[in-house]
DNA sequence: TTAACTAATGAAAATATTTTTCATTGGGGT
DNA sequence: ACCCCAATGAAAAATATTTTCATTAGTTAA
């Protein structure tokens, strides 16, 4: 759940793009928050919302994601399961963080390290192309699978 | 277009799979084959394809994109533009090459470097996780764009 | 506090992509 | 040439997302 402050904060920024708090808002920044690291889809957040928000549609969802995404709040990823999946834009890197995904078992694994600098210079020069973020997935088998 | 020994080929390696050898199919692979590069959704495979293939119907395109994947002979990406894209898989490179995505025009370029051996090195470490392929964008600017 | 303005909402319809169904065709082995 | 069953085209269905539109409700300023 937001504190006061993260919610006054959020209507602070909502406010400087003409934008208003609702509750809806609200609830869906809060289930995302609450369920950091777990890349929902708009049907799973609609799930999770529904019991703070029962009359809610799943239009409003699909568009306050879109809204968040805008603002710089979330992410959008695919990871090729047919949805759109969000998560929160970590303010302490520049650069989106890189995914681990199990093909056996699906899971998603978040991987710290960045180490794409030497890459993406290299890239920078031979190419002549301004890199402003990426998107790296791993695909392979996770401990548990490969047991 | 495909030589006769290639068309051998591809008969063959269907074959191998109790799959047959239509002209549909070989004038999808021809398409994909004279468009390398270009990294080709369904539809617009139809649209080339028809020109030698008038009767063809789209369904046909999409369950021949979906088997040469399965054979190994495509990648599918995703691109965020709401369709899939195929393109042949180099047999030179055990992993898939990158991606420059620019963010003003669209146009997808391909990085031949690899580069990501010590990151990948570093991650089945750390993580226990085996790495079978990436997938790896940039998105950015490209040089005519930042003219 | 109220009134006014207009953004946001829910429900339903529309759109877009992809998959499935099913009757018919035709590739390839005999 | 014949048979078998995989493959096809057309249409319907499924799925995810976006749009429409009448109504509701934040926000601002009197
Ligand atoms: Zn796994
Ligand atoms: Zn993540
Ligand atoms: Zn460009
Ligand atoms: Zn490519």
């Amino acid at each position: 759940m937001m504190t006061k402050e993260e919610t006054e904060k959020f209507k602070q920024e909502l406010k400087e793009r003409g934008y208003k708090l609702t509750p809806q808002r609200r609830a869906i920044l809060n289930v995302i928050i609450e369920n950091e690291g777990r890349h929902l889809s708009p049907e799973e957040i609609y799930e999770f919302v529904k019991k703070e928000c029962p009359e809610i549609g799943l239009a409003t969802v699909y568009r306050t994601v879109q809204l968040l995404e805008k603002m710089g709040v979330l992410y959008r990823m695919n990871f090729d399961d047919g949805v759109s999946r969000y998560e929160l834009v970590k303010n302490t890197a520049d650069h989106q963080h890189h995914h681990l995904v199990c093909l056996k078992c699906g899971s998603i694994e978040e991987v710290e390290d960045d180490l794409l600098e030497v890459l993406e210079d290299k890239i920078a020069q031979k190419y002549d192309f301004f890199i402003k973020n990426h998107d790296v997935k791993f695909y392979g088998f996770c401990k548990k699978c490969r047991k």
